[in-house]
DNA sequence: AGGGTGACGATCA
DNA sequence: ATGATCGCCACCC
């Protein structure tokens, strides 16, 4: 599971971003945000920068916060008050299931 | 084996 | 909007 998890935050491309609940979804485990967070805590070498809070927010506190928004402004993305621009960075990821006709 | 814990998310006051 | 609560669930004593 936390392979599945990890792999998919390794997907996010640099200057994209996403949220927990999605890579959640994205790894095949809907609601399991709290391992994502496992994940982003056991696994080194993630781009951890990446992903937020629903809704674009970032959810860390202090300095790390801080940080989080500096590398991601570093990246390009853009940001509407505490909030990333979703609309606009928002990483889409490929259908699990899927709309792929048959 | 059992209880506490979170870089969460949804809901309610 | 902010804070509390509850549901969730693998992990760590």
């Amino acid at each position: 599971m936390r392979e599945r998890i990890v792999a998919a935050i390794r997907k996010i491309p640099r200057g994209k971003v996403s949220t927990y609940g999605a890579v959640a979804r994205a790894a095949g485990y809907p609601g399991a945000a709290r391992q994502v967070v496992r994940a982003l805590h056991t696994s080194m070498g993630l781009p951890w920068h990446r992903v937020l809070g629903v809704g674009g927010e970032i959810k860390l506190r202090g300095d790390s916060a801080f940080e989080q928004r500096l590398r991601l402004e570093a990246e390009g993305v853009t940001f509407r008050g505490r909030r990333v621009n979703m609309s606009q960075h928002e990483f889409k990821f490929p259908r699990p299931k899927a709309t792929r006709k048959r």
